[in-house]
DNA sequence: GTATCTGCAAAACATTTGCAATTCT
DNA sequence: AGAATTGCAAATGTTTTGCAGATAC
């Protein structure tokens, strides 16, 4: 993979938020900049481990957490299977692919949330989240099949 | 509890929607539909066993499965430990209180969600999470302390 | 009587926890 | 040395699966 952001500034970045960029949460958090697949701890974990053999889940797992408490990650609801994770925490769309499984952003800003909550409830977080079907995967279902009416 | 909906009324909901109506699965739509806690497969089997003994959790994932199969309900991703259902498939949000669990409904049309997904792509589900305070916690909260600034 | 549905037990995963070993300063 | 972090193994909790018995038509 090739790696877009330098891991000395990883650790520059993590001790800004009060964690103290030890290697293994290095790696994860550059994974998870690094992606747009909004991984899993699995597919984290599945990743790093062939390059840092004793990595642990439990580590993945920690570091994730840590991640998300310290608002630098936020952890997502997309999946009913597993939780997946996005170092994105500002305002924005997922579109989980019902077919391929890969999970998209789209922009979206206030102005398009017109939403009014009951009175006296305050919310912390608000997550969009559609199903469907991507551009990808509907090409190939056409082009596959181009007559059939599926 | 009382029920607001004839189990014969469900019955015949259900057959349109091509599900037999077994015992078990009017009781669990019927638990379903009256209440508006957003239940889990653990607490329609926890509130339904005592009153039919031999109910199992197989019977109750199998339903529930089946019902939003059918598009007649909906699992909704708002806790991170289990999934919960909701009977109500039209487009509403949904708020999950962070102090005393609660899932709670507002009111969402169409014209409040003002995003434009990605060229190609077709959504067939939305789901608007937020996450936050409830009235009632909040006022539990000021008038537990009333002048702490927690 | 046959097909479907149910219930139990076991299996399969995801996630958490306790603790000992390791690492960093 | 002392504090924090890591990794393993066991525990926990949710969901799925296989199958035998029960039920419905």
């Amino acid at each position: 993979m090739e790696y877009l952001v330098k891991e000395s500034e990883s650790g520059n970045y993590l001790n800004e938020h009060g964690i103290k960029p030890s290697y293994q949460r290095i790696r994860i958090w550059n994974y998870l900049i690094n992606t747009k697949e909004h991984p899993s701890v699995d597919m984290i974990y599945r990743s790093l481990a062939p390059d840092i053999p004793t990595l642990s889940r439990s580590t993945v797992y920690n570091s994730l957490s840590l991640f998300v408490e310290r608002g630098i990650a936020q952890s997502i609801l997309i999946d009913e299977s597993e939780t997946r994770y996005d170092a994105d925490v500002s305002l924005h769309g997922h579109f989980h692919c019902r077919i391929c499984g890969r999970v998209y952003d789209f922009a979206l800003d206030s102005s398009s949330l017109k939403f009014r909550l009951p009175q006296g409830f305050t919310a912390d977080s608000t997550q969009v989240c559609c199903q469907g079907i991507c551009s990808g995967c509907a090409d190939k279902k056409s082009s596959a099949s181009p007559s059939a009416a599926r």
